[in-house]
DNA sequence: CGATTTAGGTGATGGCCATCACCCGATCGA
DNA sequence: TCGATCGGGTGATGGCCATCACCTAAATCG
């Protein structure tokens, strides 16, 4: 696997596989630029004039009613691209990016994202293939949150698909690196309900936690509670 | 505008505005094929082996749990294509595809999609733009479904973006020809809970029905309702 | 170090809505 | 023409969970 240049890692994302040209023309077109932690790459509604490399670094991907309800849609992480829909179809950011760790990005503005598309066909894949994640953590969050008929269940969900998560990785515990607020905001429910059906799940000895560290003990009870 | 070949409409969907070589490209490789009502396209959880082009008629395209909840995606029309993301991921189809009337659709192989999308500049722009439209999709159905802080809220919210929508071709009428079932899929409620609602909101003069159509007589009140 | 903020835990309460059950009218099919 | 099916309407009920309120411990910071 070739190194992102920008990166200097091994990239999985789709724009650390580009060819020769089209990453020449990436690295002199694009601006690298460095965010603390809690600092914005873009909010919604913004005017979208660029799209978001991330080279390191977590970010929070949100979306916010009026009323100050947060829907968290994903964790992006190195590799990930942000803001490729809103540019592509030269519309507001329809979401907010925040970092939540120190990032390193690179930035690329969007008239040469267009001309990068135009004229690389390694680009254009790799923005359809971005576009598709884009797509499927959308869709997900749609799933999970549209499809078990209750908060509690919904949290069973979250945790099921962590479970899988970790077991790809073959890891059998799971890190689970937010708030119990930031949970609630995955799952469509209030900090409350979250700690509450934690705290049951541990007494009925369906999970187990030490600190930031899940396990899951019974996956079938889970899946029970979500019926999905 | 040109016309779409297959559709003999002008297009509005991104596949087309083809120029004359991809054009050609997806008449000679795709199968033309017609599908009664109720009939399925591809199903959640079928290997992928094709994008679907719709000419003519309404998609359902929705997803369900094991449970037999269904959630409701979107309703495709002339113009749309369905199955991009499995494709283009090469993976199986997330959705069911169902459809709602009969429907006139252009099959092409995901082999021969591939091959487009190298071979033709303008074929991968117009699958990003797909995706892209998938993904809004996607996000408007997440959006939907957590930020308002209950069904009523989220029935609320499913009229005011239909309103939007009409008000966008300066209709002020809504046709509204989907069951209170599907609706229930849409917004993760069930079936009683939006005869209630869609009555209470008749009895406080918010909304007004004659069969199918509908009209709002009182934008503010929904988007109190909603408060997204 | 004291003050402040943040994360997490918990009790009380009340309303909403999922569920079950049943009914009615319209449409359809044989 | 008559069941059968489907879409829609409605009552009763009970449980879940959103909300509010308050507390503790830990972290942060001046």
């Amino acid at each position: 696997m070739s190194k992102c240049l920008s990166c200097s890692q091994a990239g999985k994302g789709a724009f650390c596989k580009f060819g020769p040209q089209s990453r020449a023309f990436l690295q002199s077109n694009s601006v690298k630029t460095d965010y603390v932690r809690g600092a914005s790459f873009f909010r919604e509604g913004d005017r979208s004039n660029a799209i978001f490399l991330v080279c390191s670094g977590k970010v929070k991907v949100s979306a916010t009613s009026r009323e100050g309800r947060v829907m968290i849609l994903r964790i992006a992480q190195a590799g990930d691209v942000l803001g490729m829909s809103a540019a592509l179809t030269q519309s507001d950011y329809e979401v907010t990016a925040e970092a939540l760790e120190p990032c390193s990005v690179l930035v690329l503005p969007t008239r040469h994202l267009m001309t990068m598309l135009q004229n690389f066909g390694d680009a254009s894949l790799a923005a359809a293939n971005v576009l598709a994640e884009d797509y499927r953590a959308a869709f997900d969050e749609a799933r999970l949150v549209s499809l078990p008929s209750s908060p509690a269940g919904r949290v069973a969900r979250l945790i099921l698909d962590w479970a899988q998560d970790a077991k790809s990785r073959s890891n059998p515990f799971i890190t689970m690196s937010m708030t119990h607020e930031e949970l609630a905001s995955m799952t469509a429910t209030t900090r409350e309900t979250i700690t509450r059906t934690l705290g049951r799940l541990r007494k009925e000895k369906i999970i187990e936690t030490h600190g930031v560290v899940l396990k899951v003990l019974q996956p079938q009870a889970l899946e029970r509670l979500c019926a999905c």
